[in-house]
DNA sequence: AGCACGCCGACT
DNA sequence: GTCGGCGTGCTC
């Protein structure tokens, strides 16, 4: 008996799932995880199949039928479809929406509306609608005389109404379109420098801030792609013109190759397997039988940086492998896949590993999506994401740096994949291993208590010692003026970084604030530059010559004079970022070579990739770098490394500040001494004796645990309770609050009788101000997840969204579950 | 989300 | 008189 009925998740923000009825023509061919074309209302809408069913559910409403199959392959299997229903009630967002999410992006665009002129319209007689107007002569001048609606409403904001009524009149037609656009070879430009920097300005006659220091870094770095001197410098077309101009640079097309940053170098040290540490051996025989026996258990893999937690991800891997199943490993970011698809190509080759991450484009993760699906790769490296990939046998799930917030989504839908992938792993009787040198504190609590298998590495691999860590207490070298170049570093962090240098080993800087100055300030009238939208001072970027706003994106050049006093010599960048201290470095240290790593030279695809094959390589004295320094990389020739501001983070309104800041310094002294030289980790503080900053110091995650554990426990914070932050915005200030205390009298009411919880707000978000919106928050403590869920299913999520949205100015809610920021 | 349906002000 | 404003309610 063939189904005769198909329920469907549609990406709406509506609750629950949709049936609709398969037709003789499709009899027998749509199958579960197929996409298809389905007529919703008066539209025509994707939807994926959750499954198959013979009969109708009793209800009210008439069947429709499935119109097409939109790829001819599933994209998922029947095993996910309860992972995705529990994703939708635990994180109270809509089915449809986590499906989307959990699906490569092609898909969603599978179907797209164009809008096609007709004889009609090329010759429009007697127009008097303006805005009808405008469509047509826009999709004339396109060359096949069509343009889709979103780029229409998006480029041309041309309304969906106008389109409409020229479609009334006959000028226009309306057509769905499965839409697929291939990929093709590109080449791009490449830049070098014809003479040296100082040679090259000589050629100027006017000042050129930006050109200078554009000359310089080409100078630096050159030959480089177009993409690289974007990502260095946001504003390089006009004086890169120049240059070009001039004859100044030698320019030279080159082949774009389409997977650059996923081709990694394979070192022969990673195709031996390194024979395992006793430690090593130990977490192998606690978890191999469980892998073996399929069935679920998951594992706390606590190492300290260095303990080489990666080979026994290997060697599960290899288990894994021969044994037929498949394994996914999770890394906390994009930065982190090229090194760990290194060390699984080298071990298992290029065909068995796949790779999932938001650098590629649409077209390689889709066809990515299918090789793994089909089978052919059966282990998949990638970011939060790659928890959903579509593997047929499940066995093994590696969470590595566990800990690490980047595994949390913080828009759409705010799953945490850390979480997702124990429960993935739960459904499919699969084996899950955090890994981590600094667990959170909720992995590290579910493993003293028994949920975790604890698995120690307590020493690092190959006899090497720890890193000695030293304090910089910074009331100690007092300094008159902090923005000076001889301020950036503390007399000892200098001198550590010279013997260093001179002994020929790399260094790492962390500074945790990217661009040049935290602000710019007017000495003469007090004011500073603010972003309008959001509640921040806006940072200054030397490289594009601009004020920024970290939040929204905002920027506008820095004017000459203050915009409110007129006064012409009273600028002043205020603060340290890390574009500012590269410049110092070069400043104090012209023959040293400096790069840089954080959110702006790393934007493209390559970026990253660039940067640590450069310092990998040796040709890079000194990284200078954002906490993404701190994550994970394997730099053997790296002897020092110097923490410029450790208390950063140490004063943000939020209860895992002193976990992060211990997380972090950790970390990144971790970074020193992988290789034969030991490391030397120098961390300027101002709170020497914050026990987060003293215990990092003595390489004691135990000490830190317990007094952190004891703080947590006194305040009922996570893991003694559990959160569902409800966060409430508005473009009105006045909606916004209004919303939010209707959002806290419903949680009050759908909490009624649920013991020991508590509600909170609404208060203020941190961030009062985000993007134009006005920020509120109200915040749910249960003892338990079960209360929060209970809340969640009493609250009815859809219905919240629903009366908030009525209540007018533009206001919004977001739940929160588990939440990471509390910003 | 979008789109239709529905009930109130300024124009051919 | 009607075109179009956006408030509200539904879509298998």
């Amino acid at each position: 008996m063939t189904a005769s009925v198909a329920e469907l998740a549609i990406p709406l923000p509506a609750p629950g799932s949709f049936h609709y009825a398969i037709g003789p023509e499709l009899a027998g061919q749509v199958q579960v995880g197929h996409v298809v074309h389905v007529p919703f209302g008066s539209r025509r809408l994707t939807g994926y199949v959750l499954a198959l069913l013979d009969e109708a559910p009793e209800a009210d409403f008439k069947l429709r039928p499935i119109k097409a199959i939109a790829q001819p392959d599933p994209l998922f299997g029947a095993d996910v479809v309860p992972l995705f229903r529990w994703i939708a009630r635990y994180y109270a967002h809509p089915l449809g929406e986590v499906v989307r999410a959990a699906l490569p992006g092609a898909t969603r665009t599978a179907s797209r509306t164009m809008v096609k002129l007709l004889p009609e319209g090329a010759q429009p007689s007697l127009l008097h609608d303006a805005e009808i107007a405008a469509l047509l002569s826009r999709l004339t001048s396109s060359p096949s005389h069509a343009l889709t609606q979103n780029s229409l409403k998006r480029r041309d904001s041309v309304t969906p109404a106008t389109i409409k009524r020229a479609q009334r009149q006959g000028l226009v037609e309306v057509v769905q379109e499965a839409g697929e656009v291939l990929a093709q070879v590109r080449t791009e430009p490449w830049y070098a420098l014809k003479d040296n920097a100082r040679a090259t300005r000589e050629g100027f006659s006017r000042k050129g801030p930006v050109r200078d220091r554009l000359i310089d870094w080409l100078e630096r770095f050159g030959p480089v792609s177009r993409e690289a001197v974007a990502e260095a410098f946001p504003t390089y077309s006009a004086p890169l013109r120049q240059l070009i101009d001039k004859e100044l640079v030698i320019v030279e097309e080159r082949r774009l190759d389409p997977l650059a940053a996923e081709r990694v170098t394979i070192l022969d040290k990673d195709r031996v397997p390194h024979p395992p540490t006793e430690a090593q051996q130990g977490a192998l025989d606690a978890i191999s039988p469980v892998l073996a026996a399929r069935t679920f258990a998951s594992f706390l893999l606590h190492g300290v940086t260095g303990s080489g937690k990666t080979e026994v991800y290997l060697r599960l891997a290899a288990e894994v492998l021969e044994d037929g199943g498949s394994a996914i490993l999770l890394v906390p970011e994009i930065g982190l896949t090229p090194q760990f698809l290194a060390r699984f190509r080298a071990r298992f080759g290029d065909e068995a590993v796949g790779v999932l991450h938001s650098g590629l484009t649409d077209r390689e993760r889709f066809d990515e999506w299918l090789r793994i699906r089909s089978g052919v790769a059966r282990l998949v490296v990638g970011p939060r994401s790659a928890v959903f990939a579509p593997v047929n046998d499940l066995r093994l799930v590696v969470i590595d740096e566990e800990h690490d917030g980047s595994y949390k989504q913080e828009e759409g839908l705010r799953y945490n994949a850390r979480d997702v992938a124990l429960v993935r792993a739960q459904r499919a009787s699969a084996v899950a291993v955090l890994g981590s040198a600094t667990p959170s504190m909720e992995s590290y609590r579910a493993a003293e208590s028994g949920r975790h298998g604890m698995l120690k590495l307590p020493a690092r691999a190959g006899g090497r010692a720890m890193p000695e860590i030293e304090l910089v207490d910074l009331r100690e070298f007092p300094v008159d003026d902090p923005d000076s170049p001889a301020a950036a570093l503390s007399p000892p962090l200098k001198e550590a970084l010279e013997t260093n240098h001179a002994s020929g080993g790399q260094t790492i800087l962390l500074l945790n604030r990217r661009g040049f100055a935290t602000t710019v300030l007017c000495t003469s009238c007090g004011v500073h530059f603010r972003c309008d939208e959001c509640d921040v001072s806006m940072t200054y970027h030397a490289r594009r010559h601009s004020v920024v706003c970290h939040w929204c994106g905002a920027s506008s050049g820095l004017p000459d004079r203050c915009p409110t006093c007129n006064d012409a010599q009273s600028l002043k960048a205020v603060g340290r970022g890390t574009e500012r201290l590269e410049e110092e470095m070069l400043a104090l240290w012209p023959d040293l070579r400096v790069d840089r790593m954080d959110a702006d030279t790393t934007r493209s695809r390559s970026g990253h990739r660039r940067i640590l094959d450069r310092f990998g390589a040796g040709d890079v004295d000194v990284l200078i770098g954002t906490q993404m320094v701190a994550k994970g990389h394997d730099f053997p020739g790296v002897t020092l490394v110097g923490v410029v501001h450790a208390d950063a983070a140490l004063h943000l309104p939020d209860f895992r500040a002193s976990e992060r800041t211990f997380q972090l310094v950790s970390q990144v002294a971790g970074r020193a001494g992988r290789g034969d030289r030991p490391g030397r980790v120098l961390v300027q503080t101002w709170h020497p004796d914050h026990h987060a900053i003293r215990l990092a110091l003595s390489h004691d995650f135990e000490g830190f645990a317990e007094r952190e554990t004891r703080l947590r426990r006194g305040l009922a914070y996570p893991p003694f309770s559990r959160l569902t932050m409800f966060r409430v915005s508005a473009t009105n200030e006045r909606a916004a609050e209004r919303a939010a205390r209707h959002v806290r009298t419903r949680v009050d009411q759908a909490g009624r009788g649920l013991m020991d919880v508590r509600v909170l707000g609404p208060a203020p978000s941190p961030m009062y101000k985000l993007r134009g919106r006005f920020r509120w928050q109200v915040l749910f403590k249960s003892p338990d997840h079960k209360a929060a869920s209970q809340l969640l299913h009493r609250l009815q999520p859809t219905s919240l969204r629903d009366e908030v949205g009525k209540g007018g100015g533009g206001a919004r809610v977001a739940i929160d579950r588990d939440p990471v920021s509390f910003l």
